[in-house]
RNA sequence: GCGCCCGUAGCUCAACUGGAUAGAGCACCUGCCUUCUAAGCAGGAUGUUGCAGGUUCGAGCCCUGCCGGGCGCACCA
């Protein structure tokens, strides 16, 4: 909404014929301080066209220019045009734009097909709180861009045949009723053989060749512990609202005529060959590879069994069939993919395909090293989510005591999420995180919790207000500065929500609501709304409650989190 | 060794992609609950944006070189 009014002055400013298209060179800005002003109108570029200095071409648009309806006052500082706003309109157009339960929303993906992939977990273990990233990151974007109206799929792809499952099959067979809980330690326990047994490794290699070849015990084998892993995996992801659209798996790109055909072209030009030792390579310096690191990638072993990249080529093939366009498929993956990420597009872009977005995140890293499933220095996602759920609930009990079990389960249950996930979410994801217990679990300041609080609070003072209808029409009071500060940011939510579309950066979401929530909290204690006398004062409160409250559930849905009507 | 990412207040992170005086939270100090929920608010203190150059009207952001951390570099996925 704010962008609309912007477009309004600038708008205004076009009509004068000299400045006519350089008009596009206007830098859109936030002034630093509300005193200088509402808008800002950055004029370095279009005095450049122009063969002016700055501060003088702002002067000439203050005065020339007939400004619309919506526009206060101008002011000219240095090379900056900053715009004032008539507070009462703007906050009526605002208040009454929020009226729409999609508020935030645009037309962005209307009629286009969106194809995300993530988490993608190997089926072997309980995630821990850096893979979570992943699905936390993946879930939050898929959020954004149905809210933005694409047509949006989740995938999620799981390694059904690859070299730790066939070790989890292996140490598995004498155990036929092993469950989910209990495939951690048996994985840990196989990768110490592993190295220590040369012996097993061909066990490995040979289950693997059997499972290409057919043999349907095998197969059968593989599926059981898959499933039991993707069972147990789902249903904790699903715990902090995450869930997904499809499941592929890899098992189904085995053979694929297609890869296959295209391959043999690459074989002609001798991109792909087979060494001595009769595997099948891949030389990326024929695709415009330029490093030695990195350059030879090996897609069939000398067995002939197929190694990660070649199910991986037919696995996006088939992505790319049901979504194209670069924006409009998207990976999340670890930062240790981005070699191979790398490495993978300059292949599909040589089978004449555009290869998909990836966002890379960071590892989570914890304050005494990188987490090792081997040393048991992992942070389980559930265990996380547990200590959060404990730590709440001992929040909720000093503070009230007419809640039942149940009640004070389900509650400590939407606050221990919102936690979680924005505490993940906040952070974008090329940081590094160090994860810290106490600091991950506070609830104080910048947290899912504040921004939860920040939203009852304002439910609070409209459930109390009853059936009153705040007369927006009428509005003629002056708007206090906390009361303008908090609408004029409610107003950029469409902006904000563009740009982490844009970027693929969630994490823009987050910070935005914690803005809205200080704000919001500052205008809360600047005036007491519902005992207010001038009735103009108590509608601009409600009407701010509502429209708050409308910006973070809309907002907070994006990320994955619910909201408490109390806690 | 080579490549990519990160380095911002004591700690954890922002900074609208090159714009005005670099901002929040935690921790620390001082105030504020007989008034719509104190998981809150107000105020105080905290910086050579890793270091050194360069590009320009202007650099935390771009370029070069160092330093520190992370990730990766052909039968793991």
């Amino acid at each position: 909404m704010f962008h609309e009014q912007a477009g309004l002055v600038i708008d205004a400013i076009a009509k004068n014929s000299a400045y006519g298209a350089f008009v596009s060179q206007i830098q859109i800005a936030r002034p630093p301080q509300l005193k200088a002003g509402d808008l800002s109108l950055a004029l370095f570029r279009m005095a450049k066209e122009l063969a002016m200095t700055p501060p003088a071409l702002a002067q000439e648009i203050a005065d020339n220019t007939v400004f619309p309806d919506c526009v206060e006052s101008v002011s000219v500082a240095g090379p900056y045009l900053n715009i004032f706003f008539k507070r009462p309109a703007f906050a009526q157009a605002l208040l009454k734009a929020v009226q729409d339960k999609n508020y935030g929303t645009t037309d962005e993906g209307k009629g286009q097909k969106v194809l995300i992939e993530h988490t993608s977990i190997n089926p072997n273990a309980s995630p821990h709180i850096g893979r979570a990233r992943n699905a936390i990151i993946g879930d939050s974007v898929s959020r954004l861009m149905r809210f933005l109206n694409y047509q949006v799929e989740v995938h999620y792809y799981v390694n059904d045949m690859g070299k730790q499952i066939a070790m989890l099959v292996l140490a598995c067979r004498d155990k036929p009723d092993v469950v989910f809980h209990e495939i951690l330690d048996i994985y840990v326990e196989a990768n110490k053989r592993l190295e220590e047994d040369p012996a097993f490794e061909q066990e490995v290699f040979g289950l693997l060749k059997k499972f290409e070849e057919g043999d349907q015990t095998v197969r059968n084998d593989f599926r059981r512990i898959a499933d039991i892993c993707v069972a147990g995996q789902k249903g904790i992801l699903n715990g902090i609202n995450i869930d997904y659209d499809v499941f592929d798996y890899e098992s189904d790109f085995l053979r694929n005529e297609e890869l296959e055909e295209k391959l043999a072209v690459l074989e002609k030009s001798g991109t792909v060959f087979l060494d001595e030792d009769k595997r099948l390579v891949l030389d990326l310096q024929k695709l415009g590879f330029s490093r030695e690191e990195g350059r030879y990638s090996v897609l069939k072993r000398g067995n002939g069994s197929t190694m990660y990249g070649y199910r991986d080529f037919a696995y996006h093939m088939y992505k790319l069939a049901i979504a194209t366009g670069k924006e409009n498929n998207i990976v999340v993956l670890g930062e240790d993919h981005k070699l191979y990420f790398e490495q993978l597009s300059l292949v599909l872009e040589a089978f004449g395909y555009t290869p998909p977005s990836a966002i890379h995140y960071s590892f989570i890293r914890l304050s005494e090293g990188k987490m090792s499933t081997r040393k048991g220095s992992v942070v389980l996602l559930e265990d996380f989510l547990e200590e959060a759920h404990q730590r709440v609930k001992e929040k909720i009990k000093t503070n009230t005591s007419d809640l039942s079990e149940t009640e004070l389960d389900e509650l400590a249950h939407i606050i221990a999420v919102g936690a979680v996930r924005f505490g993940v979410i906040k952070v974008k994801p090329n940081s590094n995180i160090v994860f810290d217990w106490d600091q991950a679990l506070s609830f104080e300041g910048d947290t899912g919790p504040y921004i939860q609080y920040s939203y009852v609070r304002a439910q609070s003072i409209l459930r109390a207000a009853g059936a009153y209808v705040a007369p927006l029409d009428g509005l003629t009071c002056a708007i206090s500065d906390e009361a303008w500060e908090l609408l004029l940011s409610l107003s950029l939510f469409d902006d904000v929500l563009l740009r982490a579309k844009k970027t693929i950066n969630p994490a823009m979401i987050a910070q935005y609501m914690i803005e809205i929530a200080q704000k919001f909290n500052k205008f809360y204690h600047s005036v007491h709304i519902l005992s207010n006398e001038d009735q103009n004062v108590v509608a601009l409160g409600l009407g701010l409650c509502q429209a708050t409250g409308r910006v973070i559930e809309n907002g907070m849905m994006l990320l994955g989190i619910q909201l408490p009507e109390k806690m």
